[in-house]
DNA sequence: TGTCAATTGACATCAATTTAACAAATAGGT
DNA sequence: ACCTATTTGTTAAATTGATGTCAATTGACA
């Protein structure tokens, strides 16, 4: 149900919290105070409730939170409690290197396919994935109910995907092309531009000596 | 020479103009008014200019920008007129992708080595590299001047590892590893998240009906 | 069962960031 | 050489985000 607008800025630190919370709950821990959970994760306590009363109140007075508890329940608002659909578009470098790499798939986020224009990689076995041509998306969007489309292709190509993409059906976009892609309003992206983060590291190791505090 | 202390929002915009730049630039466009570029890049013309403003006057009333002059001082701003030397650290599928990806070199970022703690990778050729054993490391760091280190590596090992090359004299880190480094706060750490980065795609696609605004 | 220390949730304050507004400067045409 | 359109750089206002504060509530212990 939609809620009362949430900032991107606090959902951007959903995930961390997730994390720390997380490996609290593996290390056996069962409650977690936002002090405590303010000297592990450096912000302030202040913040951490505040974040957290977004969504309702997870706490108890003089107590804390329980781990458990408030994990289950950050994972249920990041949507980690249902499973995404994915298909890869690019099967080169950084296309097949997502396709091997299995943690994403324990977070319900599976892998249904990858495509590629390039015919020498039609048929190529990644994992349990087999290179098709980007002739075959439309109808393997519609019929497995794609719901993220993984965009791993160079910028020239992937403006021009995306909105055939939408078309199909997909829902969501998580772009590595190094471009901003123009899809409608209502359908989120998250551009991964690497280049851009290296380039940002490089001026802060040239500026270095101001107090360098990542937004994590 | 350590400016005004600029904040990282400014300078996490900074790559997206300088794209931009380099578009117009190669498209032949000589100057551009901070209005046509707002129209452009979908951003208010009034932060465009202000955040140009924090480095010095560019532009010219009445005229607006010289692409060309702007795209080189953003360039000088964010150090990509000097060379940076990388090792890469972990050479499984991502840091192999990373290292056959050719588009950073022409920054002037240089891959100069890859090591893992495997063995049987170990005199793997990846285009110009070798994978070497992650104990060559200290020496190799310090012969070849490397100031930054790309770690593509589990979280168990990052931490771990981050410090020595700390103390082998790496200056600047491009962190793969889901983790957070706990390095002196005068070495700059740009991580790369990628779980953080589609966990909060999937918050974005299930709460879809909010006015999805990214913050590229 | 009463007391005390701990701790949240809410709110108020403070800081940072973004947007708006406008005077000063310039280009380009006449 | 002058006039007008344009457009910057800068300052001010508005918005957003982060931090500090504290009453209300709870758990734990005597």
């Amino acid at each position: 149900m939609a809620d009362k607008e949430i900032s991107q800025a606090v959902i951007s630190r959903l995930p961390r919290y997730f994390r720390y919370l997380g490996e609290l709950k593996d290390d056996g821990v069962d409650r977690i105070s936002s002090q405590e959970l303010s000297v592990l994760m450096q912000v302030t306590a202040s913040q951490i409730r505040q974040d957290f009363n977004n969504f309702g109140g997870f706490g108890q007075q003089g107590y804390g939170y329980n781990v458990q508890y408030l994990y289950e329940e950050i994972g249920k608002i990041l949507g980690l409690d249902q499973t995404h659909h994915l298909i890869i578009v690019g099967a080169g470098n950084l296309g097949q290197a997502l396709a091997n790499y299995m943690n994403f798939e324990r977070r319900g986020f599976l892998f249904e396919g990858i495509f590629d224009q390039n015919p020498v990689l039609y048929g190529k076995q990644i994992r349990h994935l087999t290179v098709q041509p980007m002739e075959a998306m439309e109808s393997f969007v519609k019929e497995h109910n794609i719901d993220i489309a993984v965009l791993a292709i160079p910028k020239t190509a992937a403006v021009e995907v995306a909105d055939k993409l939408v078309k199909y059906g997909v829902k969501a976009f998580w772009n590595f092309a190094h471009c901003d892609l123009n899809v409608p309003g209502d359908i989120p992206v998250e551009n991964v531009h690497l280049s851009d983060s290296l380039i940002k590291l490089s001026y802060n190791l040239n500026s270095m000596g101001n107090k360098v505090k990542e937004d994590v």
